[in-house]
DNA sequence: AGTTAAAAGTAAAACGTTTTACTATTTCAA
DNA sequence: TTGAAATAGTAAAACGTTTTACTTTTAACT
């Protein structure tokens, strides 16, 4: 069964096309059309269920009311929660959301990209990954609206919202070395993005401000894409191998990796070994007893840049870029 | 910067439009161009960076190379890793997928399903809720490939693919028995689904078949929608005031919600109380004590979604409506 | 009574593709 | 040397909208 067009509505309501086309988009007052008219072409439109078909709309119109989403990974829970809150406020606006996850692979970003840009999507939000430097200064150059949230690429200048992973990270080391804590293991990724290196400066800073020698042994590099296996494996050998107090986690799943290790080995979190992991995760507030963790502001983030995307959306010029940074917060589990 | 056009193309390369078309589409042979003119468009298409506009291909060719997915919530893991599953497979084989959640609400899956269907996409995969059966209908009888997924809609048929949630729920209750449990109760919620009401019926069938009473009392049905501090009250209600040595938590957020309770209220997992959660969790594989859960075969239910999907979208004719239904594991954790 | 302005509406081009039906040239067998 | 078949390619219609520029009718004012 084809679906109804504008021209079956006009030939029912004995009416053009362009009388159709003024009365859906609700510019029939503005050209002048009967109050009749109207009334008769709505009622048919809204009894035969027709609806315009999008796709011609975008073709002609040149924009969809599609944001294009593009994050690391769907099944990470930051990401998705965050997506929810961003999915959800857009919709109240009328923008619906499309995702899809680059699983840190440079060549996907760049099909995804390639995917949103010939479906002609409105807008860009992107959490980036090193490599598609070029391909993103592409949609911008050619007028496309891009934001970055989570994390920022310093070559493009872009908006950008996140939270201030510098500030996070020192006050977590802070607080372990005010509860008289001395060696300090930090366990990250090597994924080389300012998000990452930032909770690696905080780390070190906080060390250094209290006279605390940095120790490279300390520093656990996990490569982003291996399997959790040998993530597992290289965490248990810095626990066992390392005498070690405190432990901050720069990602959650690598905290849960590091969490499960610890059970693994039988070794308890107590007054002795204490634990931050940075982004909350209920596994965290289950956790007996609770892990401390670095929450980041998921709603503050979300409504941020649905905000800049939509000033962006409805101005004519290219509005300036501004970079939000929203403080994170240190929640204490017992 | 206005975009390249096949227009652009053919001129730059002084041939016609159709001709690019051909090469672009891999018809060139079929449609005899010579290799010069091949190699010579293909140059040009490379070097310019041409993709062409997949909305004017849509509007043409009446797809979309695009799967709808129409999900619950974004943000409960086992719809996000579903999700990811599906979005991998589906890349493979060049499809795209766009997500969405229904957030539970009827008038929401309603609008998606429309905004999909004016997307024209080329298939749905949807988790159903009650009162959308109408609008599926109507996609089906346009010829629309839909495939359901987790949930099933007993007036709709169409092809399904989910979990044995009834013997997954019953093998659940057994083992408690087995263990020598009498007080076993059953926290799920009121949505009236058969994914949701098979796991009741399992419940009450093993009890059944073992010659325990049931008893209505020891039944929870949490509202769907509400607050979780509202199930928490209720939970910790149940918990406190019956007599109870066995718990089954008909979904994942519910068993996130009870062991909440259960930390609140200091309440041991053990010998004298034992816990089992449907929907597995990283959070359940990391508490102390683990948490015994029904695993549902996300892999396999990903993987025979998209099958089906696959083979009703390169066939001609309608194929025959499939149910596959899945074991669940049962995941003993001490 | 004649002019002008407003009201009510429409024809047709354009968006960027795909595809059908066509033309013109070359090859080759009888 | 003819004519059929193969080769190489193209013009134009169609997909379903939006929008510009236009026409016709009615009303309003001198």
């Amino acid at each position: 069964m084809k679906s109804l067009s504008i021209k079956d509505i006009a030939t029912k309501a004995n009416v053009s096309i362009t009388t159709v086309s003024f009365i859906i988009n609700g510019k029939a007052k503005e050209k002048s059309i009967s109050e009749a008219v109207i009334d008769k072409v709505q009622k048919i439109i809204e009894e035969s269920g027709y609806k315009p078909n999008q796709i011609a709309r975008s073709l002609r119109t040149g924009n969809s009311n599609i944001i294009g989403l593009i994050i690391e990974d769907i099944s990470n829970s930051f990401f998705s929660r965050i997506a929810r809150l961003i999915e959800d406020k857009a919709y109240k606006k009328g923008y619906k959301i499309i995702y899809s996850s680059t699983e840190n692979s440079v060549d996907k970003a760049k099909e995804l990209i390639n995917m949103f840009k010939s479906r002609k999507v409105d807008a860009y939000i992107i959490s980036p990954i090193k490599g598609i430097e070029e391909d993103i200064q592409m949609l911008i150059n050619d007028g496309n609206p891009v934001i970055f949230f989570d994390r920022n690429l310093p070559e493009i200048s872009t908006s950008y919202v996140g939270a201030d992973h510098f500030n996070a990270s020192y006050q977590s080391i802070e607080s372990f070395i005010n509860q008289g804590k001395k060696n300090i293991a930090l366990v990250t990724t090597d994924i080389n993005v300012p998000q990452i290196t930032e909770r690696y400066d905080g780390y070190r800073k906080a060390l250094e401000d209290h006279n605390i020698p940095y120790n490279d042994d300390l520093v656990l590099k996990i490569h982003f894409n291996q399997e959790e296996d040998e993530t597992i494996g290289q965490i248990k050998e810095l626990f066992n191998d390392k005498n070690i107090d405190a432990v901050l986690f720069a990602t959650n799943y690598l905290a849960i990796s590091g969490l499960k290790v610890l059970k693994k080995i039988n070794k308890k979190i107590g007054a002795d070994f204490s634990v931050i992991a940075y982004d909350d995760h209920e596994a965290f507030e289950l956790h007996t007893p609770g892990i401390s963790t670095v929450q980041q502001p998921l709603e503050e983030i979300a409504e941020n840049v649905i905000m800049l995307i939509l000033k962006q959306l409805s101005s004519k010029t290219k509005l300036e870029d501004q970079q939000i940074i929203i403080p994170a917060k240190l929640i204490i589990r017992e």
